[in-house]
RNA sequence: GCGGGAGUAGCUCAAUGGUAGAGCGUCAGCCUUCCAAGCUGAAUGUUGCGAGUUCGAGUCUCGUCUCCCGCUCCA
């Protein structure tokens, strides 16, 4: 069962200590969230899955952290500062908005001379004059296009001014472009052959329109990209089988099957640099009716051919003879020795947002259970290997010291090997409801027999199931069954 | 950015223009032999912020910020 809305989980976050809202003393700050105690060992175990995943398990792909503040010149050549400054333009009369250089002329006459003096004024022109109708609801009444700039600018340099352009830089938009302009770097120094791929997990920055959602759509994010080099005719293969392989660890990480969906993207909506672009979507907002809303995008796995290799390399030349680049030092083909050919690898990409994976995890895992009394609890019902805290040890009753002793010297026997808390702030229900609510997998409690046979009970948090465990054979139990 | 809605304790919400409250949660003590028990006590608010009207503003007006829902973009 998952969360009935966002809302529901922005509650259980803000009061359990999962994710709060950035800056809130001042005010806050649009989209803005700090990750709690919880909310960062969360992201971290989610993190670490991907890393052991794709990098140390499969043994082809090699990791990086490359810079968040580049040479302004990668975002020349990559695309995005042309790209990702969108001219808008909005309808005053519908409240529609629509890109400015997408726009395009309608039919506005029969009389095929008044029509092409029409073509032949450009359209910013005609929307100054109110000339120009919207699209949607045909008035002429359209405000002036207004860049929208969505790389974060900034100054390099103590010294430099606001207006300087050549201490002009930008907060990277996706991490992908770092380990582009690394390729050669990593390719000279592992001795890797194609097809491998390099990962990267780090946090990008856009100026979205439109960001919201709680942490669905923020403007600083946390991605996890992975360029994966092969060779032009593996490429929709080895794309296909990604596309199989991430559906995969999305249900490892306890992201069940009816909440995932593919989404091929159409030719219009393709990136620049892609050919083919399959999304795979979560059920973020099952409240909404229509059941094609209900889904929004958790990750993107895109063949990206060799657009970007190829973009900052020296040697491409346009059809006049000219450098395509005349800026970048080097040039980042591949030599296959086996065949004697030099070309640019074609490149999958697998992007997945570290923010979205978590947000779906926490709708996925959250799960209602009546009780006895007909009250309703929380069970956050994570995979072990996700969850914060792996055991909390809770003594039955506080009042006796001798419990509390031993329950403290259970804690810090097992802290060395799992996370473990220890907690004895309330009854032991209220205790293990505490626990249920942030997806503790186990509660061990002391009582007074555990003082006479040296033996403990282990709760479990999805069936509330009990058994009396040895202490000497405690740690062994509890790891075997977080797996 | 535009349109619509909303901001009061950690959370959920009260409070005719007249002393800012409740429940839950949190913390401390007592009690307690297993699923948010009970008792006692405590902390927590420049009512988002700033002006204005008024003898007096959480309440009325204006500005501003933030959040939510749409429009564009994307992980």
């Amino acid at each position: 069962m998952a969360a009935p809305n966002i809302e529901t989980i922005v509650s259980l976050s803000k009061r359990r200590g999962f994710v709060f809202p950035a800056s809130d003393i001042y005010g806050g700050l649009g989209s803005s969230w700090d990750y709690g105690s919880l909310g960062v060992e969360l992201a971290n175990n989610v993190k670490q899955s991907w890393w052991r995943w794709l990098v140390h398990e499969r043994d082809d792909i090699e990791g990086l952290d490359s810079s968040i503040v580049q040479n302004r010149l990668v975002w020349k050549y990559s695309g995005h500062e042309t790209t990702f400054s969108d001219p808008l333009v909005d309808c005053r009369e519908c409240k529609s908005r629509f890109r400015a250089d997408k726009l395009e002329y309608p039919k506005i006459s029969d009389d095929t001379e008044t029509q092409k003096a029409f073509e032949n004024t450009p359209i910013e022109d005609l929307i100054k004059a109110k000339n120009f109708p919207c699209p949607n609801c045909g008035l002429k009444n359209l405000t002036e296009p207004r860049p929208f700039n969505l790389m974060f600018r900034t100054t390099v340099g103590a010294a430099a001014v606001e207006e300087d352009e050549s201490a002009l830089a930008y907060l990277r938009p996706e991490t992908a472009q770092g380990i582009f302009i690394n390729f050669k770097n990593v390719l000279d120094t592992s001795r890797r052959k194609l097809p491998f791929g390099i990962a990267q997990i780090g946090k990008a920055f856009r100026n979205e329109v439109t960001p919201g959602n709680f942490i669905f759509r923020t403007r600083e994010f946390e991605q996890m990209e992975m360029e994966y080099f092969c060779r032009a005719e593996d490429a929709p293969r080895i794309h296909q089988e990604f596309i199989d392989a991430f559906q995969v660890w999305f249900y490892s990480l306890g992201i069940s099957a009816e909440n995932l969906k593919l989404y091929e993207q159409t030719a219009e909506e393709l990136a620049h640099y892609a050919e083919r672009t399959v999304d795979i979507l979560y059920r973020f907002f099952p409240e909404r009716e229509d059941e094609e809303k209900q889904f929004d995008e958790l990750m993107g796995i895109a063949n990206r051919k060799d657009f970007d290799l190829k973009a900052h390399s020296k040697k491409p030349e346009d059809a006049a003879g000219k450098r395509v680049n005349p800026d970048t030092t080097d040039d980042l083909s591949y030599f296959d020795p086996q065949t004697n050919e030099r070309f640019y690898p074609y490149v999958i990409e697998p992007a997945v947002g570290v923010n979205r994976t978590l947000l779906a995890i926490l709708m996925d895992a959250y799960t209602e259970k009546i009780n006895d009394k007909g009250e309703t609890r929380v069970i956050l019902k994570l995979k072990p290997e996700l969850a914060p805290i792996k055991v909390a040890v809770l003594p039955l009753a506080k009042n006796k010291p001798e419990i509390v002793a031993m329950a403290r010297t259970l804690k810090k026997d097992l802290l060395t090997t799992m996370r473990t808390v220890y907690d004895d702030t309330g009854g032991i229900g209220k205790l293990y409801a505490r626990q249920d609510e942030i997806g503790t997998p186990f509660c061990v409690t002391v009582d007074h027999e555990s003082l006479e046979d040296n033996a403990v009970t282990v709760r479990d948090r999805d069936t509330w199931e009990q058994e009396r465990v040895a202490i000497s054979e405690l740690k062994e139990y509890l790891q075997k069954r977080l797996g």
